[in-house]
RNA sequence: CGGGGCAUAGUGAAACGGCAUCACGAGUCUUUUGGGAAGAUUUAUUCCUGGUUCGAAUCCAGGUGCCCCGACCA
């Protein structure tokens, strides 16, 4: 891709209607655009990180034999009935119409699922959608944290014991422990014992990225690392009794449930005249977009971690622009994403929007650089200079000198 | 849903009740090129509705939108 053919351009100031960091960054570096508040576009280097992000949790969910759907967004008033969630005043709905848009789907793949899973055979089952949803949130706020329209994974899970349901959820613990790895956040995110809102009556789990954004509150066990999420007050670690914690703000990235029966119950879903066990695993893909942007930057902009990242290298030339063509073709057939800056713009302003959009190599050709390049980790200092061939040859993240 | 703040060009800002101005961006032309270049030129129903006034971006009333704090929630 060159920067020439961008859709979107950079802007030279922050906008002024935002205050929360990852939506000014967003903003600024042209990944998202505001509609009204808490509802943006995904401009198209915003959408190649959802899509990366998409992909993540696609890859790992196959590991956990989840397979995926899409169900509609505009939902009847008759399924939200039958569970009396229709009056939550989340829900947007439509006015003069018995219809509302989702803003979670248990009401849809309960009945779903109860038709095409009949008998023992067809259990245990998972199945998820990534897809926009809706919440009527009385405040809209932080960017991409909390939106009123936003694009979230939810998995779901079909057992025909309490005791399966356990197996699966902590297969899916680990699967997203492995999707917040891929997205850069292992080191910012905790297993977090929580409430279960309007969900269910029981504790839940979720992911809990550290972050001054964040709108939640966590203990984090010194000891052993479990946390709890401060709604619930405990005054020890439920896991190894200690008492000893520090407290930290952090964003909820995912939410695991155990919805026991209360669904199945509702919509009558028996396999041998018992009720099926339910499990709700949710993931905010445009949240987690928010939440690592909001931990990974610095005062020249983002620093997207390398599997989340729009591109792999940000190609940048000065009066040497043939040569940096032919370059950008090479990498390109090496399977290199290259964003080449091709514009005639002074050097300094390509530096800076190299910086601002995040991209985790920046390379510099130019007359001085003869059959090498200048290349820069978007985190690092120091300028390196490394043979064109080296680069060609193996893989940039093999490089050890880098 | 309670409280506070704000609303002027694509973006960011200025203008005492008296000609809407500046910077950047974007378009065209010329010259430039190692951390946001230079010149010429083009680029606006001052959020909406009503009121006060000879005259309103400015004052008043109502509305709408956005941001922040709180309550609530992925």
């Amino acid at each position: 891709m060159k920067v020439s053919n961008l859709f979107s351009k950079t802007e030279k100031k922050e906008p002024k209607d935002e205050q929360s960091l990852n939506a000014k960054l967003l903003i600024k570096a042209g990944f998202i655009d505001k509609l009204s508040a808490g509802i943006y576009s995904y401009l198209p280097l915003g959408l190649k990180v959802i899509q990366n992000i998409e992909n993540i949790v696609r890859e790992e969910l196959r590991k956990v034999k989840a397979e995926e759907l899409l169900m509609p967004g505009l939902l009847p008033k008759h399924n939200w009935e039958k569970t009396g969630r229709w009056e939550i005043k989340e829900m947007y709905k439509l006015k003069e119409e018995d219809f509302g848009l989702g803003w979670t789907h248990e009401e849809i793949i309960t009945p779903l699922a109860k038709k095409f899973l009949k008998s023992e055979k067809d259990f245990p089952k998972s199945i998820y959608q990534i897809q926009t949803k809706y919440r009527n949130e009385k405040r809209a706020k932080s960017g991409l944290l909390r939106g009123r329209e936003f694009i979230m994974k939810d998995l779901y899970s079909f057992h025909l014991s309490e005791k399966d349901l356990d197996e699966y959820y902590k297969e899916v613990k680990i699967a997203y422990a492995e999707i917040f790895k891929r997205c850069g956040l292992k080191d910012h995110t905790y297993f977090t014992l929580a409430g279960g809102g309007a969900f269910t009556k029981g504790y839940s789990h979720e992911f809990q990225t550290i972050t001054k954004a964040g709108e939640d509150t966590i203990l984090i066990c010194q000891k052993c690392g479990f946390a709890i999420n401060t709604e619930l007050k405990k005054d020890k670690c439920l896991k190894c009794a200690s008492t000893d914690f520090r407290e930290e703000k952090s964003i909820e990235v995912g939410n695991i449930f155990k919805l026991g029966t209360k669904f199945a119950e509702a919509f009558n879903f028996k396999i041998n005249e018992e009720y099926v066990v339910m499990g709700c695993y949710g993931l905010g893909i445009s949240r987690l977009l928010g939440a690592i942007v909001e931990v990974f930057n610095d005062e020249n902009g983002i620093i997207f971690p390398k599997e989340v990242a729009p591109f792999d290298i940000y190609l940048i030339d000065i009066n040497a622009r043939k040569q940096a063509n032919t370059f950008y073709n090479e990498l390109k057939e090496k399977g290199y994403n290259v964003l080449f800056d091709d514009r005639d713009k002074s050097p300094g302003e390509k530096f800076n929007d190299a910086d601002l959009l995040g991209i985790p190599y920046r390379i510099v050709i130019s007359p001085k650089t003869k059959d090498a390049v200048e290349i820069k980790k978007r985190e690092a200092k120091n300028i390196k200079l490394i043979k064109k061939t080296l680069i060609l040859e193996q893989k940039l993240d093999s490089i050890k000198t880098l």
